[in-house]
DNA sequence: CTGAAAGCGCTTACAG
DNA sequence: CTGAAAGCGCTTACAG
């Protein structure tokens, strides 16, 4: 009658201890059900291999007991992390957060998590950033990395990578082509009696700013119209205000800014400074970010595909992994623009 | 003379497969080395165990050979992922973007990497989220959750968990307390000559919005003011937009809005129907983000320290972490808000 | 200072 | 259908 420690294996739960890494292991639950851990993990991940009682007493004892499978031994077994790593020069960019929210909610539809890196706009920084991603991800998301072209192309041949809002040779990309949205802008602003168009450069190590001087001046060959360029210009409204003073200098009627917040920084200082913005002057910005409807006048813009272009980045990638072997030539998508016109533009007066 | 293969046990890598994960291993080096992998590894990582010349010898074969430690298998034994899981609302938001800019930075710093899932405003899926992640991480931070307050808990009795944003009872958490800047909205819109407020509620289940309401509802006590509370809305512009018709049906003359966004879709639809933002009617918004600056008029604003909230969750949850323990009490900080004034108030007129 | 062995928590051929 | 054993790539007492 009186109960002897037989055994007595049995570890006492340490409920003082947070956090699932000290939780119950597949030994406990297969202790409990009295079968060996390979026939516990049969029934739970490969359920067709085992018997139909068994597997519905494994589970019914796994969840009663809040078994809950520990990942990194998972990943070491099978090799994948079930995560990509995603690199943005700055998240606090518009641009970046919607890219970054379908990235994150094209990832997790097809089962896998982001780890995410903010380079904060330092160049310098992405190469480590992208390599500290590597091993903790099963690949990488690059967003406008303004690393040498070099470089990003070692990154691509040692790890599993897509680029986006960048061409790499050798490597799979989905960018934006700025050239036909460039097109309109310069058309319509020609046909307001523009014939003199100042471009705001961005970064200039930013591969997207070198399309988009290509792009504009292409359409203002095209157009028959001059090109002025100025800047750089971080992309940031503050950079956007400075810009403002070189703008007003320079005497520009018309002007297309390398992105929104350059824009809107620009409309911000020359309100502030009593120009009419649409009347005096003519500003388009380029993302057709939210912020393009709430500013004043509405900013005219041309519409950059950011969801799309993070979620196709996933696709990509996803499709990479699965394919396993270096077969073909990695893919390169682009997708296409298009200008939307508001209140920020309007007929030169002079 | 003739070199004859020795052992020859010698692997050939296979260049075709990319990603570390089939990279060198301890083991490879270890035998480059004719060393144990235990003195290797001690070499590597602990490296006072061992002698100084074997130490360089290993660290530069090891270097030669490209040798990257898996982390997975790292983690395993250490127990540590040394990541960190952020659920937000909607990283689309300035507000969050901002914070998560601060809690990756602030991560990074501390040699962690974060895990980004984005609920896009789904309260329901908060806890699946934050469940997934806690399988990875080694802590979590939940931004402005929706989930009600038991549920909250026991996510917290069950992983490390700091709440930024929201209280939970017995967890460590970081918000902001708007009653001063409330406070200092509500004194200024009464010195304007505003005696009735308008309150545009955010999401309804919002521990934020609650606070708000508090804060303001005590401020028009206090300075003698009359509130009406509208909504809820959505913190997003578009719903601002839709705000703006209830605030011009209601005749109100000043407004305070849960969020800039709301402030600025407000800003937005009114000024497309001619009213004058800052002379006939006054808004102020919550957040300061950058938006209040591009706005026009220039957005009065509650400024919240979203950068400072994402930090000071990181540390609080990196303490959490190192002291192991469940000792004492767990902290809940508190940070402060002012008002910022620009162009969007101004007197009642009538 | 160095090495052999056990172990972190799973999965998966290989037998039975 | 089930189990014993090996292995994923490290780290870390335990000996020597």
């Amino acid at each position: 009658m009186t109960a002897v420690a037989v055994g007595g294996s049995e570890e006492p739960p340490n409920p003082t201890m947070k956090g699932a890494k000290m939780a119950v292991r597949l030994a406990d639950v297969a202790a409990a059900c009295k079968l060996s851990t390979s026939t516990v993990s049969r029934a739970l991940s490969d359920p067709e291999k085992v018997n139909a009682l068994t597997r519905s007493r494994v589970e019914r004892i796994a969840r009663e007991m809040g078994y809950v499978p520990s990942r990194v031994a998972r990943s070491l077994v099978s090799g994948r992390t079930d995560s990509i790593g995603l690199v943005v020069p700055d998240i606090a960019n518009p641009f970046f957060s919607a890219m970054t929210k379908a990235v994150q909610a094209r990832a997790r539809d097809k089962g896998y998590s982001v780890i995410l890196a903010d380079t904060d706009e330092r160049a310098v920084d992405e190469l480590d950033r992208a390599r500290t991603l590597d091993k903790q991800a099963d690949g990488l998301i690059l967003a406008s990395p303004r690393t040498d072209a070099a470089q990003l192309r070692e990154i691509a041949e040692n790890s599993q990578t897509v680029f986006a809002n960048r061409e790499v040779d050798g490597a799979a990309s989905v960018v934006i082509d700025e050239s036909e949205g460039m097109n309109e802008a310069v058309q319509y602003l020609v046909s307001l009696g523009h014939r003199s168009i100042c471009y705001l450069s961005g970064p200039s190590r930013s591969w997207s700013n070198l399309q988009r001087r290509e792009a504009i001046n292409a359409a203002c060959v095209a157009n028959e119209a001059e090109l002025i360029e100025l800047g750089p210009f971080e992309p940031q409204i503050q950079a956007g205000m400075r810009a403002a003073d070189v703008v007003q200098f320079k005497g520009a009627t018309a002007v297309i800014a390398y992105d929104d917040m350059i824009a809107l920084g620009v409309m911000a200082r020359l309100a502030e400074r009593g120009v009419q913005v649409g009347r005096e002057i003519s500003v388009i910005g380029i993302d057709d970010s939210p912020l393009s409807e709430v500013a004043y006048p509405l900013l005219t813009t041309i519409h950059l595909p950011g969801a799309e272009l993070g979620a196709t980045a996933v696709d990509l990638l996803l499709e990479q992994l699965d394919s396993a072997a270096t077969d073909s030539e990695p893919p390169r998508l682009c997708l296409e623009t298009r200008l939307v016109i508001r209140g920020s533009t309007g007929l030169r007066v002079s």
